[in-house]
DNA sequence: TTTCTAGTTTAGAATTATTATAAACTAGCT
DNA sequence: AGCTAGTTTATAATAATTCTAAACTAGAAA
């Protein structure tokens, strides 16, 4: 069954990142990781779908603080915009953005379509965790 | 008078951008733009800023206003950092940023120092307003 | 299997950043 | 000098997120 082998491995995703598979985060999971693409979410509106008729409801809370575990544990990217609110990727390769400030939309770029030929050095004691590129368009 | 120049500068940037140069207005420019080097501010350490020993204060919503103003105007940019917070630049010009996830704290790139050598099309009918890498960096 | 404990969830309160409101004020044209 | 649209202000409202502390639960140990 297609959906046991799923939670099979959400399961292992948990574990490996110290967090124990309960049943609320292994019903994100599936909102999450339960599909054919990858997409752009923010708490908010994760939180409508997965408590849209729904008899046993989620908390708010854990929403957020299990999008937090999975972003430190790297299941999950934090998107660069700036507006006030966080809005997250659950595609976790290296990749770009289109930020359409007109109706706040952001589309994936892929990363192979932008090539950088020149990256500076990080400050002394620090190093690159990532790099992200991040281009605003308009009408 | 070194002042007064700039006094008459900032009524010619507010005047071309229909902004009448208030009072406030000045006194914001005159703590954002009467200084040697660029630099990143947020709305609140501003307004700390502005608002420390004087006795004429000026307030919060009107330096969100007048932030507002000068962003769309041109003559801030507004930072990607995805925190939940609004972080400005008082360097218009196309650079970048390092992002210190542990201090949360903002260094410039200078635009020479990153080069792309591909940069995808944006989609059909929209056109580039800018393009910022920004550049998370850590212990 | 039961017991125990640390980890987790929850509703609601608290906090933080920002935006809206509407009354008082002011720049600058006439 | 008077008028009017633009501006400022204090305060309230909103929105996103974090905190809190009590109730619950996973899973190790008895």
């Amino acid at each position: 069954m297609i959906i046991n082998d799923n939670l099979k491995m959400y399961v292992q995703k948990l574990r490996s990142s110290n967090l124990r598979p309960t049943k609320q985060r292994l019903k994100i999971c599936k909102f999450l990781f339960d599909r054919k693409k990858t997409f752009h979410f923010t708490v908010e509106a994760l939180n409508k779908k997965i408590n849209k008729n729904k008899t046993t409801k989620v908390s708010l809370a854990t929403i957020y603080n299990t999008v937090e575990a999975f972003t430190n544990a790297g299941y999950l990217k934090e998107i660069l915009t700036s507006k006030n609110k966080s809005y997250y990727d659950t595609n976790i390769k290296s990749h770009h953005h289109f930020y359409d400030e007109g109706n706040k939309e952001l589309t994936d770029i892929h990363y192979s379509q932008i090539k950088l030929s020149k990256v500076p050095v990080p400050p002394k004691g620090k190093k690159i965790k990532n790099l992200e590129v991040v281009i605003r368009i308009q009408k």
